[in-house]
DNA sequence: TGGAAGGCATAACATAAGTTGTGTTATTAA
DNA sequence: TTAATAACACAACTTATGTTATGCCTTCCA
């Protein structure tokens, strides 16, 4: 648990060599603590750096001018935080700490520096992007055409699905850290209506509300209402590299 | 307009080489034409190639078991289409066109080499991908937590602020080739809605309807209704090569 | 050249989701 | 050890948006 939380990630889709280990290390020189709540910094802010998670979760949003917020993504150890910002000056979007984290910042110089470092870094970073849109895609389908319950069923699926290729899975009971309020912020629903629906999927056993955050019981059965499919989280690099490296 | 398309758009970010320019311009070597509603590619194919917009108009979506379709996003001559599915073996969505179009494909794999090549053509590649991702960002916004009302306007003044930034402007006065069930399944409204929708905006004179698309009469109308904020369409090249490239 | 299909318009009705309000607990802060 | 929040629960009522249906144009092929 003390190796790079980048490296593991990105040994996931390529062999790396000493060299790109040690660059990728880099990257990571500095963890910090971070205590729950902390907002890293807001829509508008200068954007100069960029986070890996090592530790807990963070979620970014956008805050609208009639106090209302959209959630944008949830990040869980191992995600990458702040590539979207990297063609513009500012933060296009807030980013706020779900639980007490470690976060790794480095400048966002240093990202083009890899780049010329290494072309499979540059293409493992650009892959990175291409999931990260994957997701938003598959936000957007359910924001747009999905009915309350299936966005619920949907997100969580989701992020037990991350957690999944990342960590190690609880078997078939997983535990979120999230609040009704942040899965309302993120569904572009109504916390009193994600209460009514959840309150449904807790009827039908297939979650469950502890003292604290929420509880998938079962995971399959969420699927099935959600209508999963999990393509777009199975990205692949060796598509991408197929003739380039040797 | 017969210089290279995805040339001028790159040197609006930056000055290019003549090795540079070169390069960019074997990404354009086979212009193709084809006509309006060609399927390009659906969901799940093999993804083995990265578009250029040279003239027309395409959108990208995602069909839905029940028959229902999100559209994800409309691209204008200068966009580059597909670069989402970098990562993955299979389109993670379907691309139609919305008129007749010339369109240059290049094989993903040329992507790669570009990087290995150029360091400054993989940071425009890379600032466009995160565009790409704020416009799904702000399309995320729009759909959750936006009135009928506010979506339309937003997306419309989006268009007219993208064709802007590539193309000349026709005044104030706009026309889109966009269908109301297009906007529709954009926006995550039934057409009924779109249509009373846009009726409402017919009234006050900010939209109009011919005899075929759409024509925007007042913008800047418009930019207030949606309470329309540019910055996530302002990406900006220089503060990432601040020292990289002197 | 005619008919099928797509796009637009509008009405009547149905409903999923929003809003407001009021308690009850847990946290958190002082 | 209280206040003061934040999170959850649930009820009653409202509304924005969806659904179904019907008619009228164009456009486009066969």
């Amino acid at each position: 648990m003390d190796s790079s939380c980048i490296v593991k990630h990105f040994q996931h889709y390529a062999p790396l060599s000493v060299a790109e280990q040690e660059l990728l290390d880099s990257l990571e020189k500095s963890p910090k603590e971070y205590s729950k709540n902390t907002l890293l910094w807001s829509q508008g802010d200068a954007s100069e750096a960029f986070y890996s998670v090592k530790k807990g979760w963070a979620y970014s949003f956008r805050d609208m001018e009639d106090g209302t917020r959209q959630v944008l993504d949830v990040y869980v150890p191992g995600d990458i935080i702040g590539l979207r910002d990297f063609g513009f000056q500012k933060r296009v979007s807030g980013l706020k700490l779900l639980t007490n984290s470690v976060l790794c910042a480095f400048p966002k110089p240093r990202l083009t520096e890899v780049f010329a470092e290494s072309l499979l870094l540059c293409n493992i970073f650009f892959m990175i992007a291409s999931r990260d849109q994957a997701i938003l895609i598959e936000r957007l389908v359910n924001l747009g055409r999905r009915s309350a319950r299936e966005k619920l069923a949907h997100f969580l699926v989701e992020m037990a699905r991350r957690l999944e290729k990342t960590n190690i899975r609880v078997a078939n009971h997983l535990h979120l850290p999230l609040t009704q309020t942040l899965l309302a912020d993120a569904l572009g629903l109504s916390v009193v209506h994600v209460n009514r629906t959840f309150h449904e999927l807790k009827e039908e056993k297939l979650v469950d509300a502890p003292n604290s955050g929420i509880m998938l019981l079962d995971i399959e059965g969420l699927k099935k209402v959600a209508r999963f499919d999990p393509s777009y989280l199975e990205e692949d690099l060796d598509g991408v590299l197929k003739q380039g490296d040797k």
